[in-house]
DNA sequence: GAGTATTACGTAAACGTTTACGTTACGCAT
DNA sequence: ATGCGTAACGTAAACGTTTACGTAATACTC
């Protein structure tokens, strides 16, 4: 159906190869035969196979990516940074879930590898041990984005997330706070939750004050975990004036949750949240939120994943700096 | 490097028909013969070259999907439920941005074209002449996801927005608000816009409300829309009770401005949001909005390129049903 | 036991490109 | 006139599959 080179070698009188030379503007061919080839393409209206192109040329000029089964504010900054910096290259995207809880990690790094994905970037999902077997038998350059492994030749571009939890708890101590609680961590998500806890732990100690178990209520990222979060501490009756929470979703359910039973904030309790995604902003009050640079983390990582294969070079980890974006959600003590 | 069935076949000495046959399990070949090809398949370590399948069976079991340049809730969802549903049929997305305003839609689509994409979802875009010219030369089935365009033979996947803002504003009205505004609709986005501006316009005409143009705030779907709708709003000493929202994250703009202004929601105004997207549930208060089900626009979507693809049958536009959802940012007066 | 169906393969072309290599024709220096 | 370099092509193989068609062996029918 579609016009091929054969069909535009055909009507203009010469051959596939000069076709292609000229399709590609490779030179080595004089200017009429350029214009007489241009002028044939146009009229069947050639559109050129990738495919075709991809197979010869062993590259698929693709990149994959894989992220969980969630959509939250948080991947859409980092996919358009991803989409964004492949399209300037000349890459094509393609989008892939790893379902609930990575359930189907190795199908989708299957259907990756079948696809022939030129680099591969993970986001967000964690890896075991026979994940990352698979990942490496791609044979292909990736990286994670927001997620690691425990394995120190897998490249990640990840924030502290223990130093970043550190930073917003030494934040509330300083203004004042000393009954802390902590929501929507996973306390067996050896990546993004025990970091988390363990900053929120160390501030705490290392300001003296004693680390009290009950006010770590454990979740997942999403705005529920923040509900059910809040309801508990007001079911304990805890004297919480602060809580640090996993996510902005999950600050915004604390303060959801809040508005519900007359509690406010931040005049009655404090919250500071995580991520500075486009949610923080938008919450009233405006969240107090430690920054991780979701679109730049986008950008880079699918640089480096782009220049790892026309270079053929190895990708280096990287820690991405944190920020505490303060707004409104957090009230100096006294 | 990676092994092939043609190594698969001297490996296993037998012909490369033999082992695509066993591969793509066809039939035609004895217990033996399968068992030894499937061990040397494994044993290679062989995967499989969709570039290559698809190449001869001119398929690529792959879909495109265009959207705009913005990353919001109100995407991710739809992005979800097209993706789960190809993955379900077994097809790969890929996915691009339209660029600003749809500045680069002609350079995607030439993009999914060169492809081969199978079938393609538009979301959101609005496309011109030329643009609709590109797409159906591209001769493959494609749906418009929340967008249409001015010709009745392009198919669409949409809500009425029209009567969606009427069932929004008369809302209002029946809760007894009088002066309304409205926030947040572009007048010179026909698809979209318009419709909803001439919804609440026409709500406000059957319940014999005056309609006073410095009511209606236009501008984007986006927070800050939202904020500056409200700033002008203040600015005016208009006496609105309430204001309808052409997006929910414009009517999280309202709040916002609102509570900085320490005018309260909804006790001295109400505000109804539009798409139910993630966010309305998440906000103080909770919005009552009207509801897109995005999830399933997103499937259905798919599901209908699918359809299409394998059946080679038309896809029909279809209205989708909106709702009201009743939260609480809403009073009713006296 | 002749004819026919069926099973289990193999052969080779085809998909739409790219590209190494060969070939011609011409210009130019010697 | 000879040799050589170069521009402007063409030829054909290769990429990794699928699949129409052919064929040999076996099974079945009567």
């Amino acid at each position: 159906m579609a016009a091929t080179i054969k069909d535009i070698a055909r009507v203009a009188g010469v051959s596939t190869a000069t076709v292609s030379r000229v399709i590609n503007n490779l030179g080595g061919y004089n200017e009429e035969t350029e214009k007489k080839v241009m002028a044939v393409s146009k009229e069947l209206g050639y559109r050129k196979n990738e495919n075709a192109r991809s197979l010869v040329q062993k590259s698929t000029n693709t990149i994959g990516v894989i992220m969980p089964d969630v959509t939250t504010a948080f991947y859409g900054d980092i996919i358009k940074g991803i989409e964004d910096t492949s399209y300037e290259y000349g890459y094509s995207v393609i989008l892939t879930h790893a379902g609930s809880h990575g359930s189907r990690i190795h199908e989708s790094m299957n259907l990756m590898g079948e696809r022939r994905v030129d680099g591969l970037i993970i986001v967000s999902v964690e890896l075991h041990e026979s994940a990352i077997q698979s990942l490496t038998s791609l044979g292909i350059p990736y990286i994670l984005i927001s997620t690691k492994t425990n394995r120190e030749d897998t490249p990640y571009m990840k924030v502290d997330d223990y130093s970043a939890a550190y930073t917003a708890v030494k934040y509330l101590i300083e203004h004042n706070h000393r009954t802390i609680g902590m929501a929507g961590a996973n306390p067996n998500d050896p990546i993004a939750g025990v970091p988390r806890i363990n900053g929120y732990k160390q501030a705490l100690q290392d300001y003296g004050i004693k680390v009290d178990l009950n006010l770590i209520k454990p979740g997942g990222f999403n705005f529920e975990s923040g509900q059910s979060a809040m309801q508990s501490f007001i079911e304990d009756d805890a004297a919480v004036t602060a809580v640090f929470c996993a996510s902005d979703e999950v600050a915004l359910g604390i303060i959801s949750t809040c508005f519900e039973n007359e509690i406010h904030v931040p005049n009655d309790i404090s919250v500071v949240g995580y991520d500075n995604s486009k949610v923080s902003h938008m919450s009233v009050p405006p969240l107090t939120t430690v920054a991780q640079p979701l679109y730049d983390m986008g950008r880079e990582g699918c640089f480096e994943v782009i220049a790892a294969i026309q270079n053929k070079s190895k990708i280096e980890s990287k820690v991405i700096p944190h920020e505490l974006v303060v707004r409104k959600s957090v009230k100096s003590l006294e």
